[in-house]
DNA sequence: GAGGCGGATCGTAGCGCTATGATTTTCGGG
DNA sequence: CCCGAAAATCATAGCGCTACGATCCGCCTC
């Protein structure tokens, strides 16, 4: 009573194991009596096959190993899960890793990732330690860096300029005609995105004259309660605020309910703008301006430039950077 | 140019294969002074163990095959998080699959799943294809099946009873003398245990005299939109409805955003129940009552599950199952 | 009817590691 | 110092599959 192999399959087909293999992974070079036979014998004897043996013969394995900050975060369990969809559609395996914000975690997370001999490796943002970066280019293993764009790439990109959306802010509260401008951020430093959007806030409003702005930065991680904390700080710091930019949609709400709380009039006395377009921005009252970033995208772009060059044999494919661009959806908090 | 094997840092360190495999299974086994130079021959090499062959050789390998209806679900985006935190700290790697909840996608997942020779399966719920149960049973992989008890589990399972939830909801509702409830629930049909849940609720609210209860559905996934939606059906169905639980916070949220709209007073008028307390449930204005599934506590227990079970040699391990209970927050909703 | 060609099938040598039992080394006590 | 037990180390036979080149077979052409 022991594991049936592609031997077995073989023997009760009366083919060779290497025409059952081939049957796995050309079926097309199989004849169509001879998969049929072998089609019979799998089922006949619940052959599973051991990917395994497969992955160490060939040198490499049907998987892909996507390393993010958290599946927590909405963002990336958006990319993972349509990463996964479409890697699935070639059955591509996704195996998971969480840094939790740390270089040094994510450094052992790839380290394990190529032990797998995987087919790509997906990693979040374009910051990663020195070894980290050695290892993979040492690797030679197909390596997409999602959600961040303007740095150099390992090897291929899919994301956007954080930068931009922090300006693009700025611009839409400028274009309102606010000129009391307040950047409300959560966790800035371990998220150096969010960091690049607060950045890209401040710089396009102080280049207008008569516009200031300014960042109120919070340690914890965003979430409404923060967002509500921040907002009142902000309104003691600066009285006059007309204007709210929010490192994302969390921070946004919350901001939008300490306004309600205290009577502040949203967009009468104070325009609020998040980043996310996450579950509740659109039905919130009211509906909140925010900036969508296509994670969904991303994931799919990701996943269709690692399957291309899985596919390509010959290895000068190019290093492709895709600009997935994002969107501002004006509603009623601005 | 090719790759390092164990061999070469054996011949580097002046021993064996064996024992350099010694030093990574079982690091107490191997001297100190072997210990270093194994260590300083790795460093020196920059070997990278190949994991694939390990496995093949061991007939097993240090993966958890973690399948989901979908991580961009909150709750399960939370338990993944919080089992690949726990799973990791033992070196084990976490494979990931999204059933979208289709039994036949979760079969195909399982199947693949077993190709790896993973050392414990993760499923979710208690329902699965017949093929599924044998595939899996035959295996004798660990199996820990979360989020949802009541049912035969096929090995292990950590989760609560969904209908005692919504038991929960209508007692509370009914208890702050309620007597016109009304469940919102979306996607009932694909969610079983959201329906379980709507059921719990009206067999417990049916249950008093003077007290009515019935199910508003809605097909489409939930989100804020949906559950405004539905609270406006409710009203208009059930016009003298004061008491409403949904069939989680995003519903809830929309629901009370719409009463905002319509003057419709919580919890004067209305009192609104929610499931999940997702991120902005405690911040929102007013303050939302709902029900905490601990979704991290799940992930964290199911992990500790599958970790003592891979440790015992012997199989007659007990087959756990775990009642994680949830917790009703009572806020200003009701 | 021989020759040649292309598609289908086959035989087999590893891929890099672990498990097992054997062997060597170490060390304390008589 | 020698002995025995315990600790440390070693030698080797696979694990199940794939890749490669070899072989087979049917059919078309001249």
């Amino acid at each position: 009573m022991q594991r049936v192999t592609i031997m077995d399959v073989a023997a009760r087909a009366k083919l060779s194991p290497s025409t059952v293999s081939l049957y796995f992974r050309k079926p097309g070079a199989v004849s169509a009596a001879a998969s049929a036979s072998i089609a019979r014998a799998i089922e006949a004897l619940d052959y599973v096959p051991n990917l395994m043996a497969g992955g160490l013969a060939a040198a490499s394995s049907r998987v892909a190993s996507i390393i993010v900050p958290s599946v927590r975060n909405a963002f990336f369990a958006e990319t993972v899960a349509a990463m996964q969809a479409e890697l699935g559609k070639q059955r591509l395996q996704v195996m998971l890793g969480h840094t939790e914000y740390d270089e040094r975690e994510e450094e052992d997370l790839v380290r394990t990732a190529l032990s797998w001999a995987p087919a790509a490796i997906v990693l979040t943002g374009l910051s990663h330690s020195a070894v980290t970066r050695r290892l993979l280019r040492d690797s030679h293993v197909p390596v997409v860096e999602i959600w961040e764009l303007g740095g150099e790439p390992i090897d291929m990109a899919v994301g956007f300029h954080h930068a931009e959306v922090g300006s693009m802010a700025a611009s839409h509260l400028m274009q309102r005609g606010r000129k009391r401008l307040v950047f409300l951020g959560a966790r800035l430093q371990e998220d150096r995105r969010a960091g690049q959007r607060a950045q890209g806030f401040v710089d396009t409003a102080r280049s207008v004259p008569d516009v200031s702005a300014e960042i109120i930065r919070h340690p914890a991680p965003a979430t409404a309660e923060v967002g509500a904390m921040l907002l009142a700080e902000a309104l003691r710091r600066c009285p006059e605020v007309d204007g709210i930019a929010c490192s994302n949609d969390h921070i946004a709400l919350g901001a939008m309910f300490e306004c309600q709380r205290l009577g502040v009039a949203i967009p009468g006395r104070l325009s609020v703008v998040g980043f996310g377009d996450l579950s509740f921005s659109a039905a919130c009252n009211p509906s909140m301006t925010t900036i969508r970033p296509p994670g969904d995208l991303i994931g799919k772009e990701a996943a269709r430039l690692l399957i291309a060059r899985i596919a390509s044999t010959d290895a000068t494919t190019e290093r492709a950077v895709i600009d997935t661009r994002f969107s501002l959806l004006h509603r009623q908090s601005s």
